[in-house]
DNA sequence: GTAAATTGTATGGTTACAATACAGTCAAGA
DNA sequence: TCTTGACTGTATTGTAACCATACAATTTAC
């Protein structure tokens, strides 16, 4: 057996083990040039190129079943359509990650938020710049209780977000200015969810402007007046006046405070301008 | 069973399957609020948001088997944690595919090279500016035999492409300048490969310069003297001066030609400049 | 001649379900 | 009341590309 190669070295050679060439034998899609009679594999030297050109088929993610298929009738121009094929498929790929990525910084974003400016900030009014925004919005069904919530976002998180798709940016609900002018905080109440990405014509699409929001942190239900209160009086005192509804938004999922609201972080923030 | 949701229900409000929920059963992943004395499952609506977070983990390519561990004790604080490590991953995931990708789009490139420049320049020689690449070379094993070729190929290969890395742009070996005056073509012969990305310091590293290039496309074994000296001839006749050691790269991959070298293309290139 | 290395086959495990088979349960219409 | 169809349960097999392991036979090295 001079001028073969065993099984162990003909795996070292292409950095793969003993088992995936056993394997690639019983599927058929590599088998060696000649078995003896105690049933040892022998491979040649002139089986190489063929086993690198399996491995780099496989490294590139092309299923062996393909593979085996694409050696039943090889080509130049069948090769060529194969990798090109591939090449699709990886860049739909890193199209689907890159957007698993962008979901996850947002989550992080505001978890993060969350965890560290939400303990300095905590129950105090402050001015922050806000970048700009996106979200769909529904009218909260009456009365407002645990259920109606539950059934308002789970109906609007439906009517927009395929599977696949994540409300990665947080959500929330609004307190209507013209509620804010009759100390009736929960007329014509809304949901919203935040979206990940700019979209154009949506029919219940809110744009919040870019702009200066005062913001508090708070812990509890939405529409609770004593927040929102504090927030008025801060406005009024540093002379600044509301100029839109007041976004209440949740900043962690609701997962983490089920049976105890009080540990429902939600910031409250209000767009404002200095009063001339 | 008036606030309970069915098995059916749950799955279709979150866009997964019956047997998915079975599975996450099993596996105690989500299980329902209550059984039933037939078996039947029924969940409760305030679930909802908890299996909206374990599809949420999920989709972000998170394991289930992570999933369970990380709601036996959850935080917000462990949920960041968790998430940036999944953000690493999933980064770590698109530079693999990014890395793929490089290499498909060589190879491609290669092989529509091959398909479609050949036919039309077959034989003749022409001008073709190259870009700057880089290879790593070794002087071929003596005497110059199919055997020898494939040896010396392997050997240099293994010395730097690890399993993983492929060398995707190509390879072949060297008519030296020496070789050249004193039409012994295959004295000091050397084999290459060229790298797919750039790299520093490697001892038996050569950087091909950018320039013009005489270049003839043909059929066969390297060191056919014959196309040599057309390319030799055509250099003479038009005025150009050789500037270094001839470049004999293959362009298919010779799993397409065994037992068959006539259809093996290869591509001579040498680097020239006009004569003063 | 013996020990170590290598080879063979066979089986079970991995992940997150999908598909299927078969039986029991439930609500609605004839 | 009976039947029909929709729904539920459990159980089993299959997926992809191997890895790990067990156990027996064979070869190689000393």
């Amino acid at each position: 057996m001079e001028n073969y190669i065993s099984i162990s070295q003909m795996a070292k050679l292409h950095g793969i083990t003993r088992q995936t060439l056993i394997h690639y034998d019983r599927i058929g899609l590599f088998t060696p040039i000649t078995v003896n009679e105690k049933g040892y594999r022998f491979y040649s030297k002139y089986q190489i190129p063929y086993l690198r050109e399996i491995c780099f088929l496989k490294n590139m993610g092309i299923e062996l079943h393909d593979i085996i298929n694409h050696f039943q009738n090889r080509s130049p121009a069948k090769e060529i359509q194969l990798l090109q094929k591939q090449k699709k498929v990886i860049m739909a790929e890193i199209a689907g990650l890159s957007k698993k990525n962008m979901y996850l910084k947002q989550r992080i974003d505001i978890y993060e938020e969350a965890a560290t400016c939400a303990k300095t900030h905590m129950h105090k009014p402050f001015i922050k710049k806000m970048l700009f925004r996106q979200a769909i919005v529904t009218e909260h069904k009456q009365p407002l209780n645990m259920n109606n919530f539950q059934t308002t976002f789970s109906r609007l998180r439906d009517s927009f977000f395929e599977k696949g798709t994540e409300p990665s940016k947080g959500y929330g609900s609004l307190v209507k200015l013209k509620a804010v002018l009759s100390r009736d905080w929960t007329r014509g109440a809304e949901c919203f969810i935040f979206l990940p990405q700019w979209h154009g014509d949506l029919d219940n699409l809110v744009r919040f402007p870019v702009g200066e929001y005062v913001c508090l942190y708070k812990y509890g239900l939405p529409y609770d007046g004593s927040y929102i209160e504090i927030l008025l009086t801060w406005i009024e005192k540093n002379n600044y006046e509301l100029c839109g509804d007041i976004i209440d938004a949740r900043l962690l999922n609701n997962t983490f405070c089920l049976g105890d609201n009080s540990a429902d972080l939600r910031m409250l923030q209000a767009l404002v301008q200095k009063r001339k």
